[in-house]
RNA sequence: UGGCCUGUAGCUCAGUUGGUUAGAGCGCACCCCUGAUAAGGGUGAGGUCGGCCGUUCAAAUCGGCCCAGGCCAACCA
């Protein structure tokens, strides 16, 4: 018996089916890093349209997790499309790296400013513990396969950032957006700084819940301001109003009580500890009220309104003062008595309503929470400990009229994770209205491309209802607030934003310490005894705010506005919103022209991450598993704009289809064994089935790159991975095996099926470019090695693949209607196939001959295909004939016009072909083959058409 | 508690302005192939479109309520 085998075309590639990634793709790293990728995807676009994506920081303390993994690769991914587009896309990555993380993190090794190191000293240690951060976070990131400016990222911490932050802020303070004011703050006394709300946290805290007692100073007053002095039983006992809290401390700030104008309140009597005694509570609480004090017989005098009081004295709870009782309409009756004890330095509504009434802003509370020097009773106590005493001054008094433990959700520090306190102090603070940058700001928002679309409500409502800024921070790593303040007035330097500057070009020299080490003199000369100098820092949301001009107008390649923004759905409330507001406050233009969002991950059941849960995935995991690729493919194939859900059966299921990918893109390789590009057949030449594909590919492609426009890389995956399993797995590449196998080498016919497989992969490569960054590389330095030269020397300096048509029109017989409509019959001959093979009549297809009983219109279309038509059924004969011809053994088909009857092939196997044919053995020298394998081992080849 | 958003087969996604028996791929089951072989092909079973109530001749598509989940915010003086 001959062998044949030789003479056959088959499939034969360096390329490995196994991805074997977490070994691979570390060593492709380092020749990308090597061979500077990066800089050659931007030498190649130079002087093309640039297209800017600004990275937002992540915060230089942790390892990445999941989430930063998600933003980077997405904005890879934006990043490599544009520039296979055609456009120069610079990717500047950049870290936030001041800020109270990094100084708590500092403090636990190095102890605190003051104690065991000085200031410059601690902010050294800092700057050492944020490189140290961001080399950890820069490896994980490069390892995730993003391509970018690694060498040269931007950290917040640089001192030319710092100084072009200080010159910011002197532009915002040039456009009098800038102001001191005293507020009550959220203050952390375990960071013993004012936080943001950004850095605020809820969680279940213990709290003592009482109610005290203000003595009313006129009881007969109740009786006249609510025009009840007819009544004849006035009572007895001690007459007071009685308010809820569960913040006793707060009590030695009392200013005033705050009742609602609204509301009906009743004067009652009751007994308590066998006395007598008249008490003012809502009246829509009070059967709450005395089931909570466990009084049972009480009587109401009289009742009237809450502003019928306003202005009633009351006396202080143990302190030689008296307070008025006050309306406001924060006063509800959702808890406690209806009467709500106010202290303007202690909460925000408090402050509000007590500015209304000019009562005084007295905070007693020093910025490590203990009353300060001169607090009556309580000076040198800490706040966070000091309820026990109050309350036995309180019962002291007579005054605690009720006391019970609670537990609720109270405002936390996010990092220290103590409970909060709201103090007054003077902050510095961006405000909203002084120069009109809310109005600036609502109405920038709408002229910004927001994606989704819903996102433009998102910010407008939270910018509408946002209070001023507060933009300073009581800490040491950060960017000071390099402003002179005089020592009377508390009034600005008339000359700060000049003076900043000055500032700013000292800072660029010597970094922050060169604030607080400044003779001030030196800038103000005989003034400067005059001033002192902020020690406040900025908030870091500040430090991020403002990379639209320390990064975008300062580095190469990159311009304000940027293109494009992308974070989680977070940072509306942050970045997005810090961005906009400096970019405004400086000058009046917003920082991008689109905000796109994606959403956050979470497990199988829908359930966000935490560690605790246990349920986090880490991206470092998955490289080392299963590669970056896989993780990426992930990421690709989320819709990003919702919740992206992450579980070891989604991976499980990622994986599976990067297999389909990887071994698609390995069969082209291989059957291009012996094919030089300048041996592809024009378009036009090509077999029909051929033209057929590549059209395809062209229609295709046109979807991937709209979708790559569009940030829908889901659908790019579904769609390339669709064309990978359905059109070529299940239809193309198993009908042209047959040709490209068993048609002689160089033949016509072989020429074709290759041509197509050629232009199929040069699409394919650079469709998977952005998404699968290492196997794309992967196939195109095979294809280098294999197929000779490619367009660059990496794939990520290509542009879209131009060698695709679209061939087929309607003009012509084979158009898309006509290889529809040869699947659709494929699927029914399929069906009876696998009837036939169920009942063990045949194997393999080519062990079967089909018969078609067809319609005219049928016949008219087959007819076209003539012999060929076995081949795109891949079985050993096919017979057309008239729909009346049909046998009695004829199945309908679900084709109306198609029955058709499979039957096992009676002839023998050619060895060469496998097909089943008549004419095997009736060669002379060639008894184990067929006819065409005859002619295409010996003779010139077999000449194909159609398929 | 409020604002915004999400909820279609085990998984990832499609489902145009409401209109015939809701689609695809993957996975799964069974079969075939052994010249893509830790690959490839075929057939098949899977969904009361989160739930309920409405509008309509007709709803996955419109409205209301509810449930679950996400992001943000607020609250509990």
């Amino acid at each position: 018996m001959t062998d044949y085998k030789s003479t056959l075309n088959l499939p034969d590639t360096q390329f490995p089916m196994r991805g074997d990634l977490p070994k691979r793709e570390p060593e492709r790293l380092k020749a990308w890093q090597e061979g500077n990728v990066y800089g050659q995807m931007r030498a190649a676009r130079q002087g093309r349209p640039s297209f800017v994506l600004h990275d937002g920081p992540p915060y230089a303390n942790g390892d990445i997790h999941i989430g930063h993994a998600v933003n980077k690769v997405l904005k890879d991914m934006i990043v490599k499309s544009k520039v296979l587009s055609g456009f120069d896309a610079p990717y500047i990555p950049g870290w936030d790296c001041h800020g109270l993380p990094i100084e708590l993190n500092v403090e636990k090794v190095k102890g605190k400013v003051g104690v065991k190191l000085d200031a410059r000293a601690f902010r050294q240690a800092c700057r050492d513990y944020a490189d140290t951060q961001v080399a950890r976070q820069k490896k994980d990131f490069q390892r995730l396969g993003v391509l970018a400016d690694w060498e040269a990222p931007y950290l917040t911490k640089d001192v030319s950032f710092e100084a072009n932050q200080l010159r910011a802020l002197a532009k915002i303070v040039d456009n009098n957006h800038l102001y001191l004011g005293l507020k009550p703050v959220y203050w952390s006394v375990g960071a013993q700084s004012a936080l943001a709300e950004a850095e605020v946290e809820y969680a279940d805290k213990r709290s003592n819940a009482i109610d005290v007692a203000f003595v009313v100073v006129d009881p007969d007053q109740i009786f006249s301001r609510w025009d009840a002095t007819h009544l004849p039983n006035r009572g007895e006992g001690r007459c007071s109003v009685v308010i809820w809290t569960t913040t006793p401390w707060t009590l030695p700030a009392n200013e005033a009580v705050a009742l609602n104008a609204e509301l009906e309140y009743a004067l009652v009597q009751i007994e308590r500890d066998g006395m007598a005694e008249r008490i003012v509570v809502a009246l829509g609480l009070l059967e709450a009220i005395m089931g909570r004090y466990g009084i049972a017989d009480y009587q109401v005098l009289a009742t009237g309104s809450g502003a019928g009081l306003e202005g009633l004295l009351l006396q202080h709870p143990f302190l030689d003062k008296q307070v008025p009782v006050i309306v406001g309409e924060h006063v509800t009756l959702d808890a406690g008595t209806g009467a709500v004890h106010t202290a303007p330095a202690h909460g925000v509504e408090d402050f509000q309503v007590g500015m209304r009434y000019n009562l005084p802003v007295n905070c007693p509370v020093d910025g490590s929470g203990r009353y300060i020097d001169g607090t009556p009773l309580f000076a040198g106590d800490s706040v966070l400990s000091v309820d026990a005493k109050v309350l036995e001054i309180l019962r002291e008094k007579s005054v605690l009229i009720h006391h019970q433990a609670i537990t609720h959700s109270y405002p936390h520090c996010w990092r220290t994770k103590t409970p909060l306190i709201f103090r007054a102090t003077p902050q510095w603070f961006i405000s909203m209205e002084q120069a009109g940058l809310r109005d600036q700001a609502l109405a920038a928002i709408p002229k910004v491309n927001w994606i989704p679309e819903w996102g433009q409500g998102r910010i407008n409502a939270m910018i509408d209802g946002r209070p001023d800024w507060c933009i300073s921070r009581q800490r040491h790593w950060g960017v000071p607030i390099a402003i002179f303040v005089h020592k009377q007035t508390q009034q600005m330097h008339p000359r700060t934003s000049e003076l900043l500057g000055l500032v700013a070009n000292l800072v660029e020299k010597d970094g922050i310490d060169a604030w607080y080490e400044l003779d001030a003199a030196s800038l103000l000369g005989h003034e400067a005894s005059e001033y002192e100098k902020v020690q406040d820092i900025l908030d870091v949301w500040f430090d991020s705010g403002v990379t639209h001009s320390c990064v975008l107008e300062t580095r190469e390649g990159v311009s304000r506005p940027a293109d494009l923004y992308l974070e989680g759905s977070d940072q509306h409330r942050g970045w997005f919103q810090s961005s906009l507001l400096t970019s405004l406050a400086m000058d009046g233009t917003a920082p991008y022209k689109s905000v796109l969002t994606h959403g956050f991950t979470v497990d199988a059941d829908g359930k966000k991450m935490s560690k605790s849960k246990g349920n986090v995935v880490a991206p470092q995991e998955i490289c080392d598993k299963l590669g970056a690729d896989i993780l990426r493919l992930w990421i690709a194939s989320s819709d990003y704009r919702y919740e992206m859900t992450v579980s070891s059966e989604i991976i499980a299921r990622i994986a599976d289809s990067y297999r389909r990918i990887r071994n698609t893109a390995r069969f082209l390789l291989a059957n291009l064994k012996g094919f030089k590009p300048e041996q592809a057949l024009p378009l036009t030449e090509l077999v029909a089935l051929d033209q057929w594909v590549v059209h395809r590919a062209h229609h295709i492609q046109q979807q991937v790159i709209a979708d790559y426009d569009a940030y829908q890389f889901h659908q790019i995956v579904q769609a390339v991975h669709h064309f990978c399993a359905v059109d070529l797995g299940a239809f193309y590449l198993d009908i042209i095996k047959d040709r490209q196998y068993t048609a002689k080498r160089g033949s016509r016919a072989h020429r074709s099926v290759q041509t197509a497989l050629y232009h199929l992969l040069q699409a394919l490569v650079r469709w998977i470019a952005p998404v699968l960054s290492y196997t794309s590389d992967e196939i195109w330095q095979t294809m280098r090695t294999e197929l000779g030269d490619m367009e660059s020397p990496v794939v990520f300096t290509a542009h879209w693949y131009d060698g695709l048509r679209p061939l087929l029109s309607e003009q012509t017989s084979f158009d898309e209607g006509f290889w529809q409509s040869m699947m659709d019959l494929r699927d029914q001959v399929n069906k009876q196939l696998e009837v036939q093979r169920a009942a063990g009549t045949i194997k393999g297809s080519l062990t079967a001959e089909v018969t078609l009983f067809v319609d005219e219109s049928w016949q008219s279309r087959l007819a076209l295909l003539g012999d060929e038509l076995r081949f795109v059924l891949i079985t050993s004969a096919v017979f057309v004939k008239p729909l009346a011809q049909a046998t009695e053994d004829a199945v309908a088909s679900e084709l109306t016009g198609v029955s058709l009857v499979v039957m096992p092939t009676a002839h023998a196997k050619c060895e060469r072909c496998w097909h089943h044919r008549d004419d095997v053995g009736t060669y002379e020298g060639y008894e184990g083959i067929c006819g065409r394998c005859v002619d295409n081992v010996a003779g010139e080849g077999e000449v194909r058409h159609y398929a």
